[in-house]
DNA sequence: GATGAATGAGTATTCATTCAT
DNA sequence: GATGAATGAATACTCATTCAT
């Protein structure tokens, strides 16, 4: 017997949306633990069987692979969006903007999974615009105040925030196995070099990343990725 | 000057053929070009293709993807290392640790093969050793030649070199479409840092890798290897 | 009467879907066609093929070519163990032998899959091991009935049961296509052999197989085996 | 400068005669030693290498694996042919029919090569009439006088004695790793089934191959070949 | 909605056979 | 004639994705 439901009755679909949702985050928490563990290339079966669901609701949620690597990528973005408002807040600006980074390193260096997103997921494009658009400002603020302070190098752009956390995740990840805190070592040297100029040391060779060029680079990726598995039939060429 | 021969290194090895010589380098450029755009999950199939020969060619030369891979890593070290003994005997230490870290990036930072055939040495032992055989000294020299002369910071290491190479080649791949020359700005910020210590200049904070270390995290390899293909069968757990 | 269970019996195993069961047992159905056909070295695709059915769903049932072939193996003994026993229950001690010895030679005889899955298990030891357990005892009941009923030789044992009809099957099979019951000839060829010691009739020379030499042999195999594929990398040598 | 020789000039041409015919006989007997060792689905690179030549040369001599194959199958039966001529010298037809048999199994369990040949390698149609030819008056000889003189059951005909040598291969090649001797008590138990009928002891219940029914069945092949590689392309289907 | 079954293109590697040197 | 280089179809197995239950 089929009830009609009242056009205002959503309490059915409220049922089904808390439930889904339920699903939706136990997928993302398994994507989480597994890609941590196994790489970007553990097979959504996994994902699935860690959630505890089928391969079929990970597609119900997800259209893709890339589209819950994506997700995956927002939460973190989001997170570190957060603590970077919170940095702008910081009595000192440089300490501000050193503990960012090390928050961000620190992560990283804690989190497989995190750093392959941050920095071999090129898959997707919503998260690039996403990503800019949340970050881009309280990054723009770090920066700024650092240097209005006159405690950060004048030629040091927002952009290039990413690209140092970018780095350090690298090293991070390169050596995670066996001294999981050397991110701190190629941090330090970063930040040493973040001071404003002095004396021996010469001013940035190239220009940092304008907005859109990181825009456009988000969207391209690097080489890192293109070896990732795509669906079959998709090969270029 | 000592030699240390690669692995396998059969320089008595009988001539090949003409055309076999031929098509060997032609499956060897077809495999730098490959794994440099693709990254090394790249299959042989398509390098084959690229060569444009039948994989069983690819097979003759190179017994299986370790082989080919391997002797693609034992050109790239020769060529690093002749750059490092060169780098030794320049006039101004200092100058000679930043031309070879400049080199070194540079081309890492255009090669995504390259990079991941220096990092991550997911195949074979006997080529980690080479490696690490052939390129030690001339890192420890620059490094200590720098040091002794008061232009380098003296906490840091002959490893350091290879990661910070590593650090901002990874970081500059990510934007190398939009500005193949951002891995300038990065290493200039990170070279910075390494002028000796001066006051607001801390030390840093953890000891770099020791030889050993290194050595294992080049088996271990980071995350980033785990995508790499394994063989058939081969998979963990 | 003792239950031997199968090495890897998932009796709880939660009953399959019921498509899942019909393309289960078609890929059973047709692994046996083929397999009988062509010998185990018929490869997955070709049982796909024969099934109806991708190669990705013998995987998914199957985890890899020996399972599938174990399943058959299982199914197989099983059937033989039944006539064994109820071979055991024939009034006349020497007629239940023979009628057996008919029933496996005819069997063998007309599927050179089951004769390989029987006598050559390059695949599993589980199984083996499952074989002997399940057979032994049924095997040994019938040689000792016919032989304290004073109507077997006394020297034969039982694990000559299993090579005198893997002998009788191999050599049939080879006239099999003219001849399809010629192993009727030299089954009882062997069976008047069979009979007690009398004039003119020698002793065996060398002792059977022992239990343990069966077991080895069934894992290590004749050279028959010896062409049998094998996992990728796996060759020796 | 090309010399024409004269008509009767065959001496560059004996030369290299006698150059090919030594090559030959190293492909042999490469051959031989390698499939005993490999068994038969050893690679003609493998055969190749072991007799010292190229691939090519292999091919030079024989068209194609199958003529190898069945080349050795030739020599063989001319060996065992040769013995069987001398069993029918044999004083006593009894003894030389025995000790014919014991001959050919006695070969067999020492040569996993020979086995094989004789009973997997139903490759080739030459080699079918040529044994054919070959081997049949002596085994038509061996019989009749054995049944001449009352001494062996008078159902039994030459084409059996074929087929018993498969059968006590078959026993060979199965155990002759742990038990290189069993083949001894199988080969008495088929002996004791070919006295002269007595009390308790049947006709054979099927007539034997006759000559053209045998033909028949070595072109066609029993099913164990069937799994033997094919060349690309030649699958059936 | 959820499940898990089915699909098939993709991967590394081998080997019979042909053909340029 | 001999050599060994080149070819490509074949094999076992995996996994993103679609679809029937």
């Amino acid at each position: 017997m089929t009830v009609i439901p009242a056009p205002d009755d959503t309490s059915a679909e409220r049922k089904l949306r808390r439930d889904a949702e339920r699903n939706r985050q136990r997928v993302l928490d398994a994507a989480l633990r597994v890609f941590g563990e196994r790489g970007l290339d553990a097979s959504l079966d996994e994902v699935a069987r860690a959630a505890g669901v089928g391969v079929g609701t990970v597609y119900r949620r997800f259209p893709d692979k890339e589209s819950l690597v994506e997700a995956l990528f927002k939460d973190r973005i989001d997170e570190l969006t957060a603590e970077a408002e919170r940095a702008c807040e910081a009595p000192d600006p440089w300490t501000g903007l050193v503990s960012f980074l090390e928050y961000a390193a620190g992560r990283m260096a804690q989190d497989a999974g995190l750093r392959q997103l941050l920095m071999y997921c090129t898959f997707g494009k919503d998260k690039v615009s996403y990503a800019r658009a949340r970050m881009r400002p309280a990054m723009v603020r770090l920066v700024r105040r650092a240097q209005d302070a006159g405690l950060l190098r004048t030629d040091l752009e927002a952009t290039d925030l990413k690209l140092i956390t970018h780095m350090v995740a690298t090293a991070a990840d390169y050596a995670a196995s066996v001294r999981p805190d050397i991110w701190r070592r190629y941090l330090a040297l970063i930040v040493d070099g973040l001071r404003p100029a002095r004396e021996g040391v010469c001013e940035l060779p190239v220009a940092a990343l304008d907005s859109d060029e990181l825009l456009c680079v988000m969207l391209a990726g690097g080489t890192a990725t293109r070896g990732a598995r795509r669906a079959p039939g998709t090969y270029p060429d």
